[in-house]
DNA sequence: AATACTTTTAAAAAAAATTATAAAAGAATT
DNA sequence: AATTCTTTTATAATTTTTTTTAAAAGTATT
């Protein structure tokens, strides 16, 4: 018998005993995924399956490919455990990041590890089908690159901007051309299970499998670029809505005095504070005339963008880094609605933004120390995301394991 | 041998297969708690164990006295079922309202009917070992006065105002005086279990098991009382927080251009809507003259209390209306503010003002069509709760139920 | 180095749970 | 009214899983 359970969940017609034993296989297969090796003994106490039939199944996976023997480990006191670990080449999950502008794509083996990784620029995200195809071809050719069969493939996961409903897997601001929904037809057009959310969402996945969020139970994920997007992890679980709606962070009102925003709104978070304004409120200095480093970009007629920005940041530009607090003044505000609502044990920066480190983090500590409750606040960590750009495609690969893994 | 389940959870010391056993009771008398009479076949399809097992684990809870056999049903084509239902009369479950001027008591027996039910007026809440000690006379009395032995009774659950930590069974807010923790405390006076919460959130319990959120998956509750209070219902569960502080909404930032609020910040919504400000201005403005059926109040010397004006709204008194109209204005403002952050399929709005109706409804629905974005906000159902004034008197029996029933 | 104590694993025995089968009881149809 | 079809329930047979026991392979201590 193959192992079906890391295709197909609900296997329909099949005996209630092979679907048991699934689920068996799949407990087994997941703690050793999310606790690396361990011995029988420990695989026991961690699903609550006997010993004896813990040990029957694993030879099972192992004879399926699945598992490896790594020998005898060390010992604790009395005879040595033989200790058991995903094969890490089983299978693969590709990851695609789709930003605005690039296009990250890997693919992970099961330890995690990108066995392979690219990343191309001015790959200007647009509602098309012929982004779609090039998309499309761009996995194509990775996949040919590799050599391997396509059944070597676990799934497709993809983290993209904007509105995405991802239990429906449709993508509603920015690939809404693919009339099946695009994780319909990404995977009728690939021939693979895919996977989509969206990027704060995903980002948080990679924060909370791989990142600071390990082991926390709520936390909320800043990804701060030139938007503002914001996924949580509550109650140890992603929450999305309704319809994978929520986290628009970027729209609560701040100011009823403020802007008008691209939303139609006043007052929105994002139009006091965001990396598009930053950059903009900068060039505008700039062209008046403004001492800064960031000034040597309109001398060699190249365009400040957010990245020149947080590079001048970390040299100690004190004009940019001015910019930056005053932005994080709003941030903090916008922050505090969220910790006085949800009580989170972490908020984790990401995006671009989250480069600049500590030249974020403690202003915004400030500006919240001012405007929460300290009762709440002190709670609350403030830290910087470490795995930085690689969070959202991180967190791909942590969808399509959770995905895969899920019990129930 | 006695079913444990419904009082201790993690039996230690005692054998797997016992824990096994009285998991399966307790997805059986859960079923049948949350679904009503059941046949055996139907239990098999819900709890997914075997008939045979079924039947012979339901014969085990009959015997203990547990669940009864209701005697053969309708027919669906066939032969006719057998009922069997739980025994309501099994076990009972003391709720406590504490609200911060009167005190609502109940007992509910296990089809969550009220046995018994008291409202004491002027019974009001302070942070003291002599309100504690009045509490608990009052409910021994009502034990006493129903004259069952103390293991009638399952536990009591309790829901006041202020910062709670379920978790921990603390009341931070209101009373802290009962060094152990107010769970505990009260625990050991009444020789009980005891389950605490504030009292947002077990209205949101209380809508979800019995209200206007049953099978609903994302739902916000507003406590709309002299302040403000929320209980979030997010992805089925109640959200609670890392400490149990989730949901302050009242001090979330709506005009930062505003008054000081109690909490030293600025701008809180408290400070814009809330049932003590709409009775605080109408108190000044009848002072001032205003013409208005509120007006009596003051002619008889009598003081203008928040029950009393939302009587006046219902008879249409239009200045009343106006001064509602214009809370719920900026309310809306900070409902989108959630909605957009969460994307909940309903809003619920209770507590004293709930009882005003369409006259909340529609002006917040107009607020929030004013500054939602529409695409999310669509997707929201704006409602009043229909259980009022007794969701959090039946919160306390959810929580207490779902404490008990919860898997795993 | 010998002995006592641990932990891990394997195998046998026992128990638990499921599947398969049959019987009972009623509904629908001829 | 008799027959056929459903659904429910009881029983028997089989399978699955666990518990128990024992052996293997260590560590720690004397």
């Amino acid at each position: 018998m193959r192992p079906q359970f890391l295709y197909e969940k609900n296997l329909h017609g099949v005996a209630n005993s092979v679907k048991r034993k699934q689920e068996q296989y799949r407990k087994i297969v997941r703690h050793l995924y999310y606790n690396g090796a361990a011995s029988i003994a420990e695989i026991v106490k961690a699903v609550k399956i006997s010993q004896p039939l813990v040990a029957s199944l694993v030879d099972d996976l192992i004879s399926y490919g699945m598992l490896l023997d790594k020998g005898v480990g060390e010992s604790i006191g009395g005879r040595r455990p033989n200790l058991f670990c995903l094969n890490s080449e089983y299978q693969y999950v590709i990851g695609v990041d789709i930003n605005l502008h690039t296009l990250n794509l890997a693919v992970f083996d099961l330890s995690n590890k990108q066995i392979f990784r690219e990343e191309t620029k001015y790959f200007d995200l647009e509602n098309s089908e012929e982004y779609l195809n090039s998309l499309i071809e761009k996995i194509e050719t990775m996949i040919s690159q590799l050599g391997m069969p396509r059944e070597k493939y676990l799934a497709v996961g993809i983290s993209l901007p904007g509105l995405v409903d991802a239990k429906q897997g449709l993508s509603h601001t920015h690939l809404s051309v693919a009339e099946e929904g695009l994780a319909h037809f990404l995977s009728d057009r690939l021939s693979m299970n895919v996977l989509l959310d969206n990027d704060a969402r995903t980002m948080a996945l990679g924060e909370k499998a791989f990142g600071k969020a390990i082991d926390k139970e709520n936390v909320l994920c800043l990804n701060l670029s030139n938007g503002i997007g914001l996924g949580m992890i509550l109650n140890g679980n992603l929450h999305s809505g309704k319809n994978g709606f929520a986290g628009e962070f970027g729209h609560i009102l701040i100011d009823p005095e403020g802007k008008l925003c691209d939303c139609g709104k006043i007052g929105c978070l994002e139009t006091l504070t965001s990396g598009k304004i930053l950059v903009k409120n900068i060039r505008e200095a700039v062209d008046k005339g403004q001492p800064t480093l960031l000034a040597k970009y309109k001398k060699e007629n190249k365009k400040i963008d957010l990245r020149a920005v947080v590079e001048a940041i970390l040299q100690g530009d004190q004009f940019a880094i001015d910019q930056l607090n005053q932005m994080c003044e709003y941030l903090g505000k916008g922050l505090v609605t969220l910790i006085h609502l949800l009580n989170p044990e972490m908020v984790i920066i990401g995006g671009k933004i989250a480069h600049a480190g500590k030249f974020v983090i403690d202003p915004v500590t400030m500006s919240m120390n001012k405007y929460a409750m300290s009762r709440i606040s002190s709670e609350t960590e403030l830290v910087c995301s470490d795995l930085l750009d690689d969070s959202a495609l991180m967190g791909t690969m942590a969808n399509v394991m959770r995905s895969v893994l899920s019990l129930d």
